[in-house]
DNA sequence: GGCAAAGTGGGGAAAAGTGGGGAGTTTTGT
DNA sequence: ACAAAACTCCCCACTTTTCCCCACTTTGCC
């Protein structure tokens, strides 16, 4: 269970720390990969897996499925945890999500999203005052 | 579990270095053969067996079936990975994929493709900002 | 305040990626 | 048939990148 938001910094090798909160519920390996909206997504491995079946069985004759499936695919990388609690996001990973320095963690319940702090904010910023309606067109959940 | 982009080089002789994360899942002996569309398939043995299997069972009274496996058997290569991690690449690959120098591995889960880096150049630019129309269609994985 | 855990940074050993030489074999051309 | 050329395969060498370990600073907690 991954729940709440941290302000941290990837250093200059690349390497991430996930904050200890958020490691807890993460085993030694975790996938990282990249989603829609230009950020990132840590999926244990569990998690990972459910996925990656789901992917896989998707028909290969299909574009959109193989377009898909290069994207969350390629763009995956096995990681491990080291002594340090950190990872190491590949240079492709960073540069899709403009990552360098300043970084926000998300904790989302099944898995952790990581922004850059400046994505983050502007998502903030337009999100912000626009969440009542928002949460309005969901009713049903509450 | 084959994960991840990869950019290198081709040289000379016809040889290609397969990235140490994608070997690692990969025993020393691998298939390759061409997939329709314009790039190459790098298959580990048990995969390969799956695939040959479905391939052998299809109708040979079935005109598109007997054209299939002149198209995947023929153009099939069993490699061996050499010391330095390398397979050999036979010139007939290399011309239909295009490939002469730098070239991109990407891990697809189960197996490995390989594109010649302008044709993946050109790829990206396709599905690049179509990902989310793409991602919106197959809603349900996520 | 002091201790422990978390976060950050850097240096060095090891591995990965790349290129080339040369012996042995096959193919090509005369 | 024979020589020359091309191709394989195996080995070695160099450069770059990655990984692992250690050390310091900061934060939180008793």
């Amino acid at each position: 269970m991954f729940l709440g938001t941290f302000e941290h910094t990837l250093d200059a090798k690349g390497r991430l720390a996930i904050p200890a909160k958020l490691r807890n519920s993460l085993g030694e390996k975790a996938v990282l990969t990249r989603s829609p909206d230009r950020c990132l997504v840590l999926y244990p491995m569990d998690e990972w897996n459910r996925l990656a079946q789901q992917l896989s069985q998707l028909s290969q004759a299909d574009r959109n499925a193989r377009d898909l499936q290069y994207f969350i695919f390629g763009g995956a990388s096995e990681c491990e945890i080291d002594a340090q609690g950190r990872i190491i996001v590949p240079a492709m990973l960073r540069n899709y999500a403009s990552i360098d320095g300043d970084v926000v963690s998300v904790g989302m319940n099944t898995h952790i999203v990581i922004w850059s702090q400046a994505a983050w904010a502007e998502r903030e910023t337009r999100v912000n005052g626009d969440i009542d309606n928002i949460a309005a067109q969901l009713v049903g959940l509450f």
